[in-house]
DNA sequence: CCAATCAATAACCAAACGGTTATGGTTTCA
DNA sequence: TGAAACCATAACCGTTTGGTTATTGATTGG
């Protein structure tokens, strides 16, 4: 699946609450709205536009199970912002490039 | 130095104008504001307040010479965020963590 | 010394944001 | 079959945000 771009990633990531429901995601699996919403304490609707905005950036993906929308978090949908600190988080940087360089002589 | 809060860091690079500033300061290393203020297009006063976001960030650091603060950034000031993919960026964790104990086996 | 430069702050504004309540469309099940 | 459950969307609202111009304080250089 092809990636969402960089500024959806971080844009939807920089809400506390955002984060919050994708940590619970990851953590606990597939989750459907009414759940992440009694998890968050806020509104359904109000859980609704953070999950649509999690889509935009590919981060959390809905599966429709008749009434009820299961979702799921998609980790690899960071890979925008792992690729930024790549490129621009110059310290750690150099530690992982050279870490993949190594990997990919020891596993072709 | 002890990094900021992840909310902060977070915050501070979901704004694309931020982002390039912060770009920019890895890529050509120190800068003044005059320089940072011709090179995001923008006035004098809306790249004072991002550097102001950046700073609680501790992304960058000013450095007064006379009338003029030149500001570098503060790339390990990132480690928040590289914490939080860690936690929950499952995917890419799993690589991160071979790749850092492997490293761990080779140079002790 | 005094005019100009640099950067931070203040005051202001439109737009975006994060929340709410109200509504509507499906789907379930008693 | 009809009421209840689930979720998305609409309409609305106060606050935050990212920008502007105006101002001020400090420093420099002619």
């Amino acid at each position: 699946m092809k990636p969402a771009r960089p500024d959806h990633v971080f844009r939807a990531l920089a809400d506390p609450t955002r984060r919050a429901i994708f940590e619970e995601l990851t953590r606990q699996g597939e989750q459907t709205v009414h759940a992440l919403t009694h998890y968050a304490g806020i509104s359904q609707p109000a859980v609704s536009k953070h999950l649509t905005v999690l889509k935009r950036a590919k981060l959390v993906h809905p599966r429709r199970l008749g009434r009820e929308t299961h979702y799921r978090a998609q980790p690899d949908a960071l890979a925008p912002m792992v690729d930024w600190l790549n490129l621009y988080g110059a310290f750690w940087r150099d530690r992982f490039d050279r870490l993949e360089a190594l990997l990919e002589r020891m596993e072709p």
